[in-house]
DNA sequence: GAATGTCGATTGCCGGTGCAACAGTTTTGC
DNA sequence: GCAAAACTGTTGCACCGGCAATCGACATTC
């Protein structure tokens, strides 16, 4: 299969940022990666399996599930066209703790760990980059986590928003924006009941600390809101 | 410095597990790594800096401490003789979350980072290994904060102990076990109060769930734990 | 335009758990 | 060996936030 009409979105994957055409053509032609159409509803990865590859997203949307202890799935992540899924796994013999379902009809490549890790006899200097690459792309994913924890901590829930919104800010640059989240959303992701997350953000908001409407977040009072973490 | 006495340490760690002498001689010589003392209460790292080693500890016992929103900082993991810090940041620009505190006179090595990702001319295999590891040892904590997560999103107490309990039952082999945590830590780590923990432990044996004594525990009826965590 | 589904907001209720205080026991340090 | 510090257990109280039910706004389908 020609891969070549997908360089661009390999190109923009954490795993092979900026590779060259000749770079790319000579390492997927060293990896012999195969590659999968998916259609809706079908699971490219399911939780409680082993995995040795990496997967890339090349066409589609996938949604990363994980199983509860009571039994159900909730969603973790969503991903778009060069989205990566799998690396964390890719080294450890661990089971995977996630399912990784179509959203929409999709297509998949798959590297097979043992080629990354496993330079072939003329190492390449794309190769190295790769190495570094997925070890940076496995500790970015460590530190998304770590600040997971760290919201997931704090005791109350205003202290939770709070550090939330100061975090969207902080990563949008500026005190005014949007996030493709609904309120249930939000809700699971700061661990909280939903009707408890409106409760809050309007008493933040009858606070003059912000302003919401849908998705988008407005903050009023950056001074106060960060005081709003320290109690 | 002869650093030949410290191999059976270095042998021990997951980033050089299993290494023979004359590929430790070798890597070592290559990395150029540099040694230094600690008096009790100094700090190895800091956070809000950033690191470009990964450190072993060769003697002593050191803390990872975090900062907290509200400026205090909280004890995340205690290392003894052969533990890692640095590991998942030498990969990335990011600051460390961290700081690294030693508990006893402590001697510890580092080595740099961008020697291990960036083998030498003549590439053993012994690199290759090294780099295998590096990816395990960081994709390992992934799954440790992971699980963390996991016991964190559970809304009761009594959730999160069973969960706990089982997944420690688990790594033991056993249904008794002990761990090396005081009430205070492990309430810190299932995020809850003390009293509420000890409250908690204390149904639990009245329920005849469980019996504990100390850092000791034992699961008596195994089935009925699992089961407190679906409700 | 009616019917249906999704999403956000609101409210009353009450149970779980944080907090503070105290007591008993073990460990540490000198 | 003694005093101080650290650790654990216990209890009363207050309150945050989960739960369930309800409502209105809006989009989609027939």
């Amino acid at each position: 299969m020609n891969l070549r009409p997908y360089y661009p979105v390999l190109r923009g994957t954490s795993l092979l940022r900026g590779m060259r055409d000749d770079e790319l053509d000579k390492m997927l032609d060293c990896f012999a990666p195969r590659v999968r159409r998916y259609q809706k509803g079908e699971f490219l990865m399911l939780a409680g399996y082993e995995t040795k590859e990496v997967g890339i997203l090349l066409e589609g949307q996938i949604t990363a599930l994980k199983n509860t202890p009571d039994g159900s799935s909730v969603a973790i992540t969503e991903m778009g066209v060069g989205g990566l899924f799998g690396d964390v796994l890719s080294g450890s013999s661990t089971k995977s703790p996630v399912s990784v379902m179509a959203q929409t009809d999709s297509l998949a490549i798959y590297l097979p760990y043992e080629k990354i890790i496993h330079p072939c006899a003329h190492l390449h200097e794309s190769h190295l980059q790769l190495l570094q690459n997925l070890v940076l792309t496995i500790s970015n994913k460590y530190f998304a986590l770590d600040r997971r924890v760290e919201l997931l901590i704090c005791k109350s829930l205003r202290v939770r928003i709070s550090l939330w919104l100061l975090e969207q800010a902080e990563e949008a640059g500026q005190d005014t924006f949007a996030v493709p989240l609904t309120r249930a959303g939000l809700a699971e992701y700061l661990n909280c009941d939903r009707s408890a997350l409106s409760r809050e953000l309007g008493r933040m908001q009858r606070d003059g600390l912000i302003e919401t409407f849908r998705g988008s977040f407005k903050i009023l009072d950056k001074e106060r809101l960060r005081h709003q973490c320290q109690e």
